[in-house]
DNA sequence: ATTGTTGTAACTATGATAGTTACGTAGGTG
DNA sequence: CACCTACGTAACTATCATAGTTACAACAAT
């Protein structure tokens, strides 16, 4: 993974569960505590609220979490905001005049592909509920 | 991660370990295996020449591995290729007057911390003889 | 009607990566 | 010794992903 959509898609979801006044949670101001623009949070919000972690309230005032923290996994926030992550990319188009380049994908793609599920799997038993324990521990 | 170095170099160290004339490995024939640029892969030898993966034959001719093939991880030729890889990325510079934005960095650095060295742990328990055999039993 | 906010398209700036050209260097060979 | 081959590396380029930015239509509430 090289970008940072998880990263800023778990400080939206934390700032929601945290916020003492989440109808007023607008996209200006979050952007304001991650430090960016808010069409970047708009984007990010956008599809949490299409994997239906989010909703706003009426009239697309602020936002309100569609789950308790401890039901909302690290791994389903990451795969709203970054469907096609992978943590490995492999070389294409290698010789298959070759021995190890005929096979060499299908090689690495199973080795990596199991470590991709490892991974999910531990993203999947970290909740929203355990970021916001320790935020909250820090201060 | 998001580069192909840890997938190339793998590549590489299979050709060594699997070449009938290992003393005429040059770049020229393992770029052709990979499909790539041979410069590219002097850079990725030369450094797995300093981690000490792999040397040359007398006269810098061909490649020949330093070790073992089931003593060889996965891990090893990331770091050699790699050093710095990160699997995941934290936004920067988030607002510190929120309490979200202050702690936000430390949190997740811990939690994708942990990951990292789990990914790690796979890695360094997964051998270039592992890669080796699979690769053996498709062709 | 006016206001405030979202969703999204379209474009830009930045940075990482692999590919490429070029060349100095080292070692072996005739 | 002269020649040859291959390596190591600097420097540059092309490509691509990402986040940032501008702009605007749509929508709901008042």
């Amino acid at each position: 993974m090289i970008n940072t959509r998880l990263s800023m898609g778990i400080h939206i979801l934390s700032l929601v569960a945290l916020s003492n006044d989440p109808e007023n949670l607008n996209s200006e101001w979050i952007a304001t505590s991650i430090n960016t623009n808010p069409v970047v949070v708009r984007r990010l919000t956008s599809s949490l609220k299409k994997a239906n972690l989010v909703k706003a309230y009426v009239g697309n005032r602020g936002l309100q979490l569609m789950k308790e923290p401890e039901d909302i996994s690290l791994l389903e926030i990451l795969k709203a905001v970054d469907p096609n992550n992978h943590l490995f990319h492999i070389h294409q188009n290698s010789n298959i005049q070759c021995t190890v380049g005929r096979n060499i994908e299908s090689t690495l793609g199973s080795i990596f592909n199991d470590i991709q599920k490892e991974t999910e799997w531990k993203l999947a038993n970290l909740k929203l509920d355990d970021v916001m324990r320790d935020l909250e521990s820090k201060n």
